[in-house]
DNA sequence: AATCCATTCAACCGCCTGGGT
DNA sequence: GACCCAGGCGGTTGAATGGAT
């Protein structure tokens, strides 16, 4: 079947686009909305394409836009989803307010996919390029093959001022185990971390419909997610994320929490970087580990549960060794001390 | 100053998807 | 189910720019 054009060819204009276009644009947009692209060329007396005109909205007018370079912490956000996304630069996007998927895919491919490559980490599945190759100790230049993921370089970069997302996925489990250890009953806190035990179901059904606040957790694009989770690679290979929309104000059946809750999240400044290392889309086809219901019912625990995910959030963005509650790390990796001291 | 080359990024292209009929 | 349409998406292009020679 031939395609149609998205418009007509003739005397459309192509190329860069000028002040006036862009003014006519703006105009229209803020008076009739977005949306009718198609049309919108020739009600707002502009020769151009439809799709030009949605693509110059979203990528250059649109007021929500933040232009200039992008931070650290822009940068790091961008590393991470990219691990988990792969090249879904508008999932990306989404996650990053006022950046465009188009400007995302642009800095990607210019400046991080490169810096990436310079220090050995192949930016397609983020793992080290130097798999099988000798150990680098032996060239101390090179980089270390064990910390095989994106995340190796804000660690060179600020080992000293930063957690990574997966020590912070570790320390968030520490947390939690500490902090609700005696409240939990033993079936919830197997399902988080997935020690092997029957309750590591992926309770995939029901999330989508009487979901409240699910513990869910993203396998890195190369493991297979058919695995059940063990405890090493839940730590290694997964980053707890907790589903944005399970947190919403519905999600509390005490009205009284309501407010709370919206409170909490609308206070948080950076949702960026809370959604980079906590969030993840709600997709079909990921996997979900649920907090049991009674958890959720309970609006002491989720208050807590929910203080703890913005705690974790200021600390790790400002951390200081002597303001966090302390977490021992046995190896290059968090260990998960918390679950053990529950456990034992 | 002129030329060449590399880099950046706005814009385009073609494909895909979902909704409506 | 088939078809059409609108919108969205990722990959690619090419003009503009800056640095090196």
């Amino acid at each position: 079947m031939v395609r149609t054009p998205c418009c007509r060819a003739e005397g459309l204009k192509k190329g860069a686009w000028t002040q006036e276009e862009d003014l006519k644009l703006i105009a229209y947009v803020q008076r009739h909305g977005e949306g009718g692209w198609r049309t919108l060329p020739d009600k707002a007396g502009l020769k151009r394409c439809g799709k030009s005109c949605r693509l110059r909205w979203a990528n250059y007018l649109r007021p929500d836009i933040k232009r200039g370079e992008f931070s650290q912490e822009e940068e790091d956000s961008i590393i991470n989803l990219h691990a988990i996304h792969g090249n879904k630069w508008s999932a990306i996007a989404r996650r990053l307010p006022g950046r465009t998927d188009n400007e995302i895919k642009n800095h990607w491919n210019t400046h991080i996919k490169k810096r990436l490559v310079k220090i050995g980490i192949d930016p397609l599945t983020h793992k080290s390029l130097l798999d099988g190759a000798s150990k680098s100790s032996d060239h101390p230049e090179t980089p270390q093959p064990e910390k095989n993921s994106a995340h190796q370089e804000e660690d060179d970069q600020n080992s000293d001022s930063k957690m990574s997302p997966r020590s912070s996925s570790a320390r968030f489990l520490n947390r939690v185990a500490n902090r609700f250890g005696q409240r939990i009953n033993h079936s919830v806190l197997s399902n988080i971390i997935g020690n092997g035990g029957p309750s590591t179901s992926h309770t995939t059904t029901t999330t989508t419909t009487t979901t409240s606040a699910s513990v869910h957790y993203e396998c890195e694009r190369s493991t297979s997610s058919s695995s059940t989770p063990s405890f090493s690679n839940l730590l290694i290979n997964q980053n707890i994320t907790v589903d944005t929309t399970s947190l919403s104000s519905s999600t509390f059946s005490d009205s009284s929490d309501t407010l709370m809750y919206d409170g909490i999240f609308s206070d948080i400044e950076d949702m960026t970087q809370f959604s980079s290392r906590f969030l993840s889309d709600a997709h079909d086809d990921e996997e979900f580990l649920m907090l049991d219901e009674s958890c959720l019912e309970n609006t002491s625990f989720m208050r807590e549960f929910t203080m703890i995910l913005q705690e974790d959030k200021i600390e790790t963005t400002s951390f200081s060794g002597s303001h966090v509650t302390p977490v021992n790390e046995v190896d290059e990796y968090d260990s998960f001390e918390g679950i053990d001291n529950y456990f034992g």
